[in-house]
DNA sequence: ACGAATAACGAAAACGGTTTAGTGATTTCA
DNA sequence: TGAAATCACTAAACCGTTTTCGTTATTCGT
């Protein structure tokens, strides 16, 4: 079945039904009505190949997920983030296209596979996954994207959660606790958003007054999170107050807890940057400053159709601040004191 | 760049090179050195849509995702399960064209946005989602798929696990510790795979001549799966170990542990069927039974790309074992009896 | 050394849409 | 009321590949 079958069968010629199919004004209204009709009774779907190549545009978008860990779709961020984006997508008609990057060396290859032979209009790509080959595939290609993220290499078509802020509400709300000795457990310091996350927390230490918090970078593998917490837990004058700067190092924290036999919040209070699902179940739930994914994601989705419909979006990058949510992992640093007095 | 711009470089027709490209033979060693070497050093990749409009197939799977709670993404099966396929693919050369489902609705405009205008060569889809639509529809189209699991009205082309199995695994390791009231907190009965887990625990139990395991069924939803454990929880005579036959719901038995100030594994084992990178790191570990995932996914992979090169794999139907896992929170039941005494 | 088989290629016809240019009929306006 | 403008539509070119078919050299067997 192709528009030249349904051509024929309401008498006009094939123009005519893509002009219908496509909403393209010079039909008349009848004929619309009646081509319409017909493509609906035959459940009609036009060759999305041939669209593609007539029209210079395949309706897809690629999606590029970084390789922070073993299976990025474990993490606490891209899955929640892909669904929000596929959903999105979908309701606007748009496919998505996935590539996933297993090593370093991968995102090479699960780049061009999606950038190959014009498969997408566009791209929602890591910012963290910006290297110089990668950004020249992309110039040269002239393919519309939006990063997740800033990159120090690009400056625009960007959406991004507020990290310095996320930071700065997670110390202070530590030091509003009572809390002077914090620490920032973050992750690897070559990913663009962990120092914006630490000098985050740092500025706000500064200017409450407090010493700078002692500052750890771990990968997120959650028994080398651990390690870096138990240095932590070990180090003197003792921290009570640690803010893991990822939620991916949360449980590597409260492993660590409880291989020292240290409880939360009496021992140490914990705050996370990034919710996720199971933190509000564990005990105690996790204080963290959660992302606003679906409107993080909806705003990347909503820049990529305008660059991809060929008009510059009205904002051009976007900031969007998190939000605290209170759990039970901070309290005072009273406690442990008096319990250890 | 096309096609014919390489073809006049090298001075051979258009149809000479995409020999070449494809690998058909009918073309000499040194012209085709020659053009490779033209393609290679240009970075030429030809478009994707014209290939597929004249050779219908798109080098493209599609994957649909099931909609078991908010973000299935986050569930304890399909991240993993959706990197292990992308990569697979990606592997073989072939992309992804993702597709996820909100709501129950949603999984038809799923499916047909997917289906529609031979986007696809072939698809991997949850078994569960197999409505007398979606199966009509994919018949007709003629379209390859295989079924992650397996589903009441097709009993070909799938990959599942041997859930029967592995749910006997579980009780058995239960009923090995000395577990003798044991219970099975199961998905909605409407999921095909939760009557095989059910149905395997009970066997497990009958053969060893213990009573039958007192089943609940809960969503995959934890405050929900929390409500059932706390009702188990209560009964009398108490049950000392608990099947949790799905991943999603360990999380809520674990909240209602922690309500009742039952400690696991003194007053409860659990054991869980479906493993996740956090069991191993909550207090204690979760013994669990392991689906073997990668192994799955390739398998799927494989079954995928023979029915889409248009020859029957090798094996239609392939049921994986799972592993058991142990971990800390198997106990004998004891030790509760003992603390209580 | 001669006809037959084979190999290497070119020309051109698909593939199923979109889009441009053109045509006849109708409406608009002075 | 006649020329101009508008409208609804058709015909045909085009998008960038694959693939079929035919042609020309080349090799083969005898």
């Amino acid at each position: 079945m192709t528009i030249k079958d349904i051509a024929e069968m309401a008498h006009v010629s094939k123009g005519t039904v893509s002009r219908v199919i496509n909403g393209v004004p010079g039909v008349g209204d009848d004929t619309r009505r009646r081509v319409l009709k017909l493509i609906e009774s035959l459940d009609f779907h036009p060759n999305a190949s041939a669209r593609g190549l007539a029209a210079r545009k395949t309706n897809t978008m690629g999606f590029v997920i970084p390789h922070t860990g073993k299976y990025t779709l474990t993490s606490t961020f891209w899955p929640v983030f892909l669904t929000v984006v596929t959903q999105e997508a979908a309701a606007r008609g748009i496919n998505v296209l996935l590539s996933t990057a297993r090593s370093e060396d991968d995102v090479d290859s699960a780049f061009r596979s999606i950038l190959r032979g014009r498969r997408i209009d566009g791209a929602i790509i890591g910012a963290e996954q910006f290297g110089e080959k990668q950004l020249a595939e992309l110039l040269v290609k002239n393919l519309p994207f939006v990063m997740m993220g800033r990159s120090s290499r690009i400056s625009t078509h960007y959406v991004d959660v507020d990290n310095s802020l996320g930071a700065r509400m997670a110390a202070e709300h530590l030091a509003a606790q009572g809390h002077e000795r914090l620490a920032v457990l973050a992750g690897p310091d070559t990913l663009p958003y962990v120092s914006d996350r630490v000098s985050g927390a740092r500025d706000a230490c500064r200017e409450r007054g407090l010493p700078d918090p002692v500052v750890v970078h771990s990968p997120y593998e959650t028994l080398e999170a651990a390690r870096c917490v138990e240095g932590l837990l070990l180090s003197r004058p003792a921290v009570t107050g640690v803010f893991v700067a990822a939620g991916d190092l949360v449980l590597g924290t409260l492993r660590a807890c409880a291989e020292l036999r240290r409880s939360v919040p009496q021992d140490l209070s914990i705050v996370s940057f990034d919710d996720h699902p199971f933190f509000e179940h564990l005990a105690p739930g996790i204080t963290a400053v959660a992302q606003p994914i679906e409107e993080i994601g909806a705003a990347a989705v909503d820049m990529l159709l305008a660059l991809m419909a060929g008009r510059e979006p009205e904002r051009t990058a976007m900031v969007i601040p998190p939000r605290l949510v209170e759990r039970g992992s901070v309290a005072g640093p009273g406690v442990a004191a008096r319990t250890s007095a």
